[in-house]
RNA sequence: UGGGGAGUAGCCAAGUGGUAAGGCAACGGACUUUGACUCCGUCAUUCGUAGGUUCGAUCCCUACCUCCCCAGCCA
């Protein structure tokens, strides 16, 4: 286990019961498991499940399994199960054992064939619609199958030769004989295998029956010897089923289902379904696009796995649907990226500044600081010369009250340099500005001490004849909020400006930055090279996230 | 209207018979060569509502209200 994140996870009903379950002596070893479907890729929410199991796990030294649960081939590949490993590892987790549910298929069909045995389980022929039909309402009882008092060798032979491949997808199943009256639907005979002629990444065309979440899931927890199975609130309607088929099949083990509300969060979607939406409508830039709310995704965009462990361990875990602001996962990761990453200076969107009274032809060199909060991160030295570019915000020609940056006739100190104050606006045909003429004050340099004066303000820069070029890619989100959001509303809720891309320049020593690298920019906020897009001369940083700000024109 | 859950601040979330932790956000102020960071302060006389038990209730009891989940051969 990684030592990334220190600390233990504040209180949750959860782990309360996990305690008590140790010190009781009930379990003598806490085995957890993360159980994704490889269908999709692992979201934020996910990132929630997986810190939640594997911290447990190891805070009551216990084991967690990374469980691959591969019961239905139509939506499942193993380009998927590829991705989910690489993004629980980028987390920060090793798994203790690495298994997949289609290992245990001969021994699922085995369980199965005791359920017929003992008359817990039947083959029936009633259609998918027909099954619908009978299985009642909410509020009405369903009726039992004509097929459900099939004996036992003739429900065991109808099983085999459905193995075997002899009947069509959808002829028959093999449903569980529970209690058509039950008020819970989930043990109004449930299906328990499903025929379906379909490849399966990992056993191929060895079998043509598959077993369903209800019976697959709870004995591949108890075949793991899993003692506490977490999952989603939807389960929890699920969970007598899950301790039937424990019970009637026999297991040795019985592992305990325990339920916890699924993450929701502000400005984004959650659902697997509609991320796949996404992609495959091209939205997107692929499932690692920055602006995904996958693992992915975070991590292209710049995010650590420490903030987003963080993050995990102090939203808590509890029963009450919730949807957390995700300003508070912004929060952990300027936190994390605080003391780690350089400060350096960026121009987004540049205007051109001479200083009319620096010398031609002269360049000196400044020391800079790399992280003032952070003195090992050392000094570096930055090029300062006659022509510079600033930031177009940080001028204006009328200004508001309380307007602390550049505008005719006002002075303002230049990060790590000199006061600089604006004489004249140069503008072109049009009345745009193309670029303003200041003048410095040698006596103001940085470091030396000069107190004679103040300015309210200091804007970053950089050297126009050394700056890099590179591209910045400022990230919105996705998809706007709204009161009563439908799903027929989703594609319409997207946001055109998620994504806004800006040429501009970066300070000369940050042509050797490598994919991930993080900066600060100087008063924009954390940046990261994109790992794809970043050509040989031309950088594109990802912002991770902006610098919090007081400050607003409006 | 059957069954299963949940209601503590704008958002998360502890607590659980003894008088409401913490985080995010917000708002003041100090500091500041980042309108950042940091620091200081403010932010629930009240825990969905109404009764009841008790010396004392967010916690126990009763009734009610609101929200979420369940009628896939998905997970």
């Amino acid at each position: 286990m990684s030592e990334l994140v220190q600390g233990s996870v504040a209180s949750n009903f959860i782990k309360n019961i996990v305690a008590e379950d140790v010190r009781t002596g009930k379990v003598a070893a806490v085995v957890t498991r993360f159980p994704p479907e490889p269908n999709g890729y692992l979201h934020i929410g996910h990132a929630k499940s997986i810190c939640l199991n594997f911290e447990l796990a190891d805070e009551f030294n216990g084991k967690t399994n990374l469980r691959f649960d591969d019961t239905n081939p139509l939506k499942e590949d193993a380009e998927y199960v590829q991705a989910i490993k690489e993004d629980v590892k980028w987390l920060g987790f090793d798994w203790d054992r690495l298994c997949f549910a289609s290992d245990y298929f001969e021994e699922m069909y085995q369980r199965a064939r005791l359920l017929i045995t003992k008359g817990k389980a039947y083959v029936c022929d009633l259609s998918a619609e027909r099954i619908r039909e009978m299985r009642g309402t909410l509020t009405q009882p369903g009726q039992e199958s004509p097929y459900r008092n099939r004996s036992v060798e003739e429900n065991l032979d109808l099983f085999e030769r459905m193995r075997k491949g002899e009947f069509a997808d959808g002829a028959k199943v093999l449903r569980a004989k529970i209690d058509m009256a039950s008020p819970n639907l989930n043990l109004r005979d449930p299906v328990l295998y499903r025929i379906a002629h379909a490849e399966h990444h990992r056993t191929g065309d060895a079998w043509c029956i598959y077993p369903m979440y209800d019976f697959a899931h709870p004995l591949e927890d108890a075949i793991e010897g899993v003692t506490h199975s977490i999952c989603t609130l939807e389960f929890e309607d699920h969970r007598p089923l899950y301790d039937w088929v424990v019970r009637e099949c026999e297991m040795e083990n019985t592992p305990r289902q325990y339920e916890f509300a699924r993450l929701n969060m502000t400005n984004t979607v959650m659902s697997k379904r509609k991320l796949k939406q996404l992609v495959d409508e091209r939205i997107v830039d692929g499932w690692d696009d920055p602006r995904m709310p996958t693992i992915s995704g975070l991590r292209r965009k710049g995010y650590t796995p420490e903030a987003i462990r963080t993050f995990a361990r102090e939203i808590g875990v509890a029963k009450s649907n919730s949807t957390v602001d995700e300003r508070m996962l912004e929060h952990f990761v300027r936190e994390d990226l605080k003391l780690k990453a350089p400060r350096t200076m960026a121009i987004l969107r540049p205007l051109k500044v001479v200083i009319t009274n620096y010398p031609e032809n002269q360049t000196e060199w400044l020391e800079a600081e790399n992280n003032p909060e952070n003195p090992e991160m050392g000094n570096r030295s930055i090029p300062f010369s006659r022509e510079l570019y600033i930031e177009q915000d940080d001028f204006l020609e009328d200004p508001p009250p309380k307007y602390f940056r550049l505008f005719l006739g006002n002075e303002v100190r230049l990060k790590h340099a000199y006061f600089i104050r604006c004489e004249e606006v140069i503008k072109d045909a049009d009345g745009s500005i193309i670029e303003l003429h200041c003048t410095y004050d040698p006596k103001t340099k940085s470091g030396s001490g000069f107190t004679e004066r103040k300015v309210k303000g200091t804007i970053h820069w950089v050297d126009a004849a050394h700056a890099l070029k590179a591209e910045f890619r400022l990230f919105e989100p996705l998809v706007n909020e709204t009161e009563n959001e439908s799903e027929e509303s989703f594609l319409s809720r997207i946001n055109p400006h998620s994504l806004e891309i800006l040429q501009g320049y970066v300070e000369e020593n940050l042509r050797t930055a490598q994919p991930y690298d993080k900066f600060q920019f100087f008063r924009h906020g954390y940046f990261s090279v994109d790992p794809k897009r970043s050509e040989s001369d031309l950088a594109v940083f990802n912002r991770v996230v902006s610098l919090k700000s007081s400050f607003s024109l409006s």
